[in-house]
DNA sequence: CGCCAGGCTTCTA
DNA sequence: TAGAAGCATGGC
């Protein structure tokens, strides 16, 4: 991949293992919308950003050479060779099935607070609705940022009373939210410390959310905290290990189990 | 109407 | 300590 600053914005040229769709819509974010062209948007932190793939590229609209470095490069992992991840995990030819559907995915390095909250939502739900209570959530308590709004603070929602947040029509997750709120933004639950820690650690802590069990947990160290090697377990893909992997990843996915999760939860729902 | 949805907490044996 | 029930809401 050649990364080329314009007038227009940044161009990755020659993206390879890089594809919007599949990336932005295959359920580890909630906040990225198709546009009517083939365009996606969504908003970062307090940066609103448009996508466009042609050929072999992608161009982020109307991003510098500071947004690439401070933000973007990381937020799409694009330090990491998805190429060498397939060939480790395709020793296993169960797995290289799934890689090949899925080769477009990338792990998507997101904000750990809007991730810890998303898995908190997401639990017993489904996509659609999940996307609904999200936007809610920041329609209602985020800031105003281009077209739409930031997703709000774990301050700002530790204020909210039970009645401000029946809006959301989010059920008994509501308290969930109020709780990981309050004990994120006191530093109880100190969310930027945990990528520090063994992952095991981080995930204990983590747990100590009400709301927050091994699935959600795992998918905030891998889609939040920059745990590669996180395993998330959602009926999906315990169906597909307990089927066929006699319950256990081979030994090669262990190092970007998180990656191979995302193949094999695309492959499976891809089949549905 | 019943069932299910990227689960978790609580109750029960 | 395992297993099932209960949980809000909405789409089908």
């Amino acid at each position: 991949m050649k990364v080329i600053y314009r007038d227009d914005g940044v161009y990755l040229e020659n993206a390879e293992n890089f594809d919007l769709a599949a990336t932005l819509d295959c359920g580890q974010a909630f906040r990225w919308e198709p546009l009517t062209d083939g365009g996606w948007q969504g908003i970062v932190g307090s940066r609103q950003l448009t996508l466009r793939q042609d050929g072999g590229g992608i161009l982020l609209c109307g991003a510098d050479k500071a947004d690439y470095f401070s933000l973007w490069k990381d937020y799409f992992d694009l330090d990491r060779d998805y190429g060498e991840v397939i060939r480790a995990v395709s020793a296993d030819e169960r797995l290289a099935r799934a890689a090949a559907a899925g080769s477009g995915i990338r792990i998507l390095r997101q904000q750990p607070w809007e991730t810890l909250c998303s898995f908190i939502i997401s639990q017993n739900n489904n996509i659609p609705r999940i996307k609904g209570i999200i936007s809610r959530l920041c329609g209602l308590f985020g800031e105003k940022c281009g077209t739409g709004y930031t997703f709000p603070s774990a301050e700002r929602l530790a204020e909210c009373s039970e009645e401000e947040l029946a809006p959301l029509r989010a059920g008994f997750r509501a308290g969930y939210i109020s709780d990981a709120a309050r004990k994120v933004s006191s530093g109880e639950v100190d969310l930027k410390g945990l990528s520090a820690l063994p992952m095991d650690a981080a995930r204990e802590r983590l747990m100590t959310v009400r709301g927050v069990g091994p699935k959600v947990a795992d998918c905030t160290l891998l889609f939040g905290l920059g745990f590669i090697e996180a395993f998330p377990q959602d009926v999906w893909i315990k169906r597909v290990m307990a089927e066929s992997f006699n319950g256990r990843l081979p030994d090669c996915a262990l190092p970007y189990a998180g990656i191979a999760q995302q193949y094999l939860f695309y492959s499976a729902r891809e089949k549905k």
